[in-house]
DNA sequence: TCATTAAGTATGC
DNA sequence: GCATACTTAATGA
């Protein structure tokens, strides 16, 4: 889109390595989307039409159980790459997303993907370390969700959270996005009146702060040591 | 150890 | 003032 700068594209690990005229191209062929907070982007099981770059704002990746529950697979920062159903061999989306807050994504046609995996450098290596990195993440919280106790994972969730979606601020770290309880016993597999219970406990206890739809991590340390031991 | 039920308060359009 | 977010306690699997 002629409208957006370059640069917004030259320091994303997918497009690190290319020229100013490749991207150039790349952003020619793009369509800029902006998205108001709870908008679905795209749909679970719908046709994989398109693949997007979340440029900013936040990203809640949810799958739909028979019963119709809802889980949340994973967030997404700004800076990468979702929906990329073609890096998986798939013609649907496998998770519907919605925007965590207001969101402005990038996205291309699903034909362009091969182009760009074999005309641009770097472009399928990163693409597939994001990957990677989100089925790695996604092990580890099926390990938990097996393993480990309602507290170690909460403590693992909010973690994870802080680490690639926090901000700083004044005594800590916040989720940068509104998130309910709602939304964290939906990625932990607990209900909401325990998250709420484990907060206001952390929050005694000095380890976190939160008012409604916010967190903040006052006390990292103290999470680790909860997500990794009895506590 | 944790979900469920239930019954309340707080907050924000 | 209503819906949504959140808190807390009690009960029981």
């Amino acid at each position: 889109m002629a409208q957006l700068d370059a640069s917004l594209l030259t320091t994303l690990p997918p497009f690190s390595q290319l020229s100013q005229a490749q991207i150039r191209e790349i952003l020619d062929q793009a369509s800029s989307k902006r998205y108001a907070v709870e908008t679905e982007i795209f749909r679970e099981g719908y046709e994989a039409d398109r693949f997007y770059l979340l440029l900013d704002g936040h990203l809640r990746v949810v799958r739909t159980t028979v019963d119709g529950e809802q889980i949340i697979a994973l967030h997404i920062p700004p800076g990468q790459l979702f929906g990329i159903a073609p890096a998986l061999q798939r013609d649907t989306y496998p998770a519907t997303a919605f925007a965590a807050s207001e969101a402005l994504a990038l996205s291309w046609p699903v034909r362009l993907w091969q182009p760009f995996v074999q005309n641009y450098p770097g472009f399928a290596t990163e693409s597939y370390k994001t990957l990677g990195g989100r089925l790695d993440e996604m092990q580890t919280r099926i390990t938990e969700l097996a393993t480990q106790g309602v507290e170690r994972r909460v403590a693992a969730a909010l973690l994870r959270l802080v680490s690639q979606s926090g901000s700083q601020v004044e005594g800590g770290v916040e989720i940068a996005f509104p998130i309910t309880r709602k939304n964290i016993s939906d990625m932990t597999g607990t209900t909401l009146h325990t998250v709420s219970r484990l907060l206001s406990a952390w929050e005694k206890a000095g380890t976190v702060r939160s008012a409604r739809k916010r967190i903040v991590v006052t006390d990292t340390n103290r999470l680790s040591d909860l997500s990794s031991s009895a506590g």
